[in-house]
DNA sequence: TCGTTTTTCAACACGGTGTCGAGAAAACTC
DNA sequence: GAGTTTTCTCGACACCGTGTTGAAAAACGA
């Protein structure tokens, strides 16, 4: 970490700016490494990426890569956050709409799937695969935790709304997020096993299902309740 | 698997046996690497094991691991067949079962789950982990599909006895044998995030949810149409 | 300009992988 | 059980990727 107060806990490095001045060199060299992971990872897994491929795509040595980073996995971490956002914002439109607002869901599904198509080499990587370290492991839970209390904090409006949502919330809300994860992460390893609108109609239905036991067929205002189903 | 014809690909070596005999020498060290494997992959991931490591917990020098596998991953491979048959004996009682048995399909998935709480580190490695290698890929390719056929052959039966099920069923197969595979995966590596009953039930009801739009509270007997869904 | 901080990188030590080939042990034949 | 063949074993080697270090270059601030 090497950062006398709290740098995020990826970089091994304090990034210059913060005082005044445009980006020093290390910061444009950290995004640059950054930069060239995303692309490097869009085409191999990691473990088959060598730091001296990272570090030559960001025109630097390979023994200069560990002034920026500790390693491989802080790296994709690092990538990873900066597209933290951006999975937030997909959900937002649906979780925040009224009603159970089939629309907004289903394009806010195509937002990511979308995002998948290019980048999911890596977000498997950080998202699927089960050990990837501790510093992917912590951003992981963090975003995973937020999507489930996004949904939890829908799903209990919904209840006060007057409709019926049948089991346990959290769990509930776990299982949405891990089933979007699995299915992108399968339309990436297996693009041709469906079309995209299969895929997300698929999704959409079962995200609505597996909360309110039941698919809507338009949308349906708040306050008017869903056939309540055991 | 150990045919004369046909290895599956992933042993370096013709298993002896099969003339007469009982198992050679070499039968019996191949299965104590994979017995070793199965011990000691379940106290580290794969990439922190070393093949010293496995080939040592198996009596022999890290050199004589290569007569019998190529990698660390062929011998996970070769540990993955071992298992194979249980996780589908899993499923059976349930998908055999008249009617949508609720309770058949809630003891299949608590024996996966047991499963999934003993071996859960190796099985993640194998069947969450999204690059595993080639030999690896080939295995759950195989175990994926006959769960989903499985499923989809269920869920066929159930259509033809009058039960109404929204969607592909093939998507739908495919999103209840991973979203099973995520939960377990989850719950090996959060065992204490819910209690073993809430997960199985949250489980259960999502499966029937998914494929049949509603959850029956007690046993349904074939012909007996479920309330459709649109 | 000079002193300080930031950045760069060659050289090194280390550890895991995979190969090779000679020799030991086991399995089989008669 | 002696002789032959096959199976198995393991030390020695070459290779590659990792992570560290220390000294020097570049950038910065006054």
């Amino acid at each position: 970490m090497t950062s006398i107060t709290d740098d995020g806990g990826y970089s091994g490095r304090m990034p210059a700016s913060g005082s005044r001045r445009g980006p020093t060199k290390g910061d444009q060299r950290e995004r640059a490494l950054i930069d060239a992971a995303r692309t490097v990872l869009r085409k191999k897994p990691l473990a088959q990426v060598t730091i001296d491929e990272l570090a030559a795509a960001a025109g630097i040595a390979r023994s200069g890569f560990y002034f920026y980073f500790e390693s491989k996995q802080a790296l994709l971490a690092a990538l990873c956050e900066t597209v933290l956002g951006e999975s937030e914002q997909e959900l937002a439109e649906w979780v925040e709409s009224d009603g159970l607002d089939r629309e907004a869901l289903r394009r806010g599904l195509a937002r990511s799937l979308k995002r998948w198509q290019i980048d999911g080499r890596w977000l498997c990587e950080a998202f699927v695969n089960p050990f990837p370290g501790p510093e992917i492991v912590e951003i992981r839970e963090r975003v995973t935790a937020n999507g489930c209390t996004a949904i939890t904090r829908r799903v209990e409006r919904d209840i006060r709304a007057g409709v019926t949502v049948v089991g346990d919330p959290t769990l509930l809300a776990l299982m949405v997020v891990k089933l979007r994860l699995t299915m992108f992460a399968h339309a990436f390893t297996s693009p041709d096993e469906q079309t995209d609108d299969d895929l997300l109609d698929s999704l959409t239905d079962a995200t609505l299902r597996l909360l309110y036991g039941t698919v809507p067929t338009g949308p349906t205002a708040i306050g008017e309740p869903l056939p309540a189903t055991v």
